[in-house]
DNA sequence: GATCATTGATTGAACGTTCATTCAGTCTCA
DNA sequence: TGAGACTGAATGAACGTTCAATCAATGATC
């Protein structure tokens, strides 16, 4: 049983760090198979095709996003600390995972990401949602639509990973200077 | 020379409506080639190969983008107005060309994104990079790198689009609201 | 404890389909 | 009439998926 749970995480990190190489297309069912160490038939053992297997893999990032996170999330600090450190979570877990984050990426551009996703249940973005609307009970977020906030926030982190994962040898900038963005974003989204 | 132009368009555009739909590798040279009403060997009169194509796509946008956006600058409003105007200039081309924003996030992500293509010339992120430095050194933002500036807005941009676009079903959130969202930037990026 | 039966995972060659690309022949217009 | 665009059937490679055969582990029987 745990066997089999195993293989099937095995695989799913297989094609992720594949994907993240070749995207979704460059990455053959067998290759997965091959980086895994089994053949390519077993993988059917575990999905039933490779459409399948690419919707478990965003429910599985998506999940492990939400157990990293929310783990590091220290409920009883005062809201603007949790908020930077949110902030640096999001960025530290990315930066480790970088397969997980350029999944996410191409997925939600995908043609993978249909209506019947986008309607199924998102503990994640709910987490989200949830933190975003303590912010406001507790007064130190503008009185907005937590959606609002959290499209705001993760926007930006979003867009910085993509940055200095994508755009590493470009030009770099010095960390400290990295450091205002959270700054900047919360000042737009505190109380007064 | 007008007709080979307008024809090499013309296969652009079809490839982009039809890549929004169905994604890099769901859209066949000869579906573009049909959509475009030639047949599927002309394609390769206009591009070496898909892959070309696909790149050709990618300064196509980008440059398309550069245009629309450039243009409507006012360069004579104080920067507080031409910040909220590119805002909604953002806003507004990126709506009525749903495809060049995905087609963008698609590539961005994908394995087509290499560092060559990273290291060439970038007259869009340029023109973005030379606004806001003209917003720094007219004391309006915050003395930051401009790049770190662009990064910030940007994302915020990116990541509306996707929620307007992508989850427009699922709930939608009040016009006026929505509007909020840039005066949240501004706040965190307007000196003092 | 030794033998066999059963179950289910595993293998990898084979199949059929899709698709990028080619090219010999046709058309168009200057 | 020549140059180049255009056609669309043909080619061949790549890949998702299947499946008959094999293997490993567990349990039943004596």
């Amino acid at each position: 049983m745990d066997q089999i749970q195993d293989k099937r995480i095995l695989l799913m990190e297989s094609a992720l760090e594949l994907i993240r190489e070749n995207g979704f297309h460059g990455t053959p069912v067998s290759s997965v198979a091959k980086h895994a160490g089994v053949a390519a038939g077993t993988v059917y053992t575990y999905f039933r095709s490779k459409d399948e297997l690419i919707i478990a893999l965003y429910h599985y990032v998506k999940a492990g996003l939400l157990k990293e996170i929310s783990a590091r999330d220290q409920v009883s600090d005062p809201f603007e600390h949790r908020f930077f450190a949110l902030w640096n979570n999001l960025i530290e877990v990315y930066l480790a995972k970088p397969a997980y984050q350029n999944f996410l990426e191409q997925f939600v551009s995908s043609p993978f990401n249909s209506r019947e996703i986008q309607q199924g249940p998102d503990p994640w973005g709910e987490w989200l949602n949830a933190f975003f609307k303590e912010g406001i009970e507790s007064g130190d977020l503008k009185p907005l639509s937590p959606t609002i906030l959290a499209v705001m926030v993760m926007g930006s982190v979003i867009s910085l990973i993509r940055y200095k994962v994508y755009y590493k040898s470009k030009k770099s900038i010095a960390g400290e200077d990295l450091q205002l963005i959270p700054s900047m974003v919360w000042d737009g989204i505190k109380n007064k």
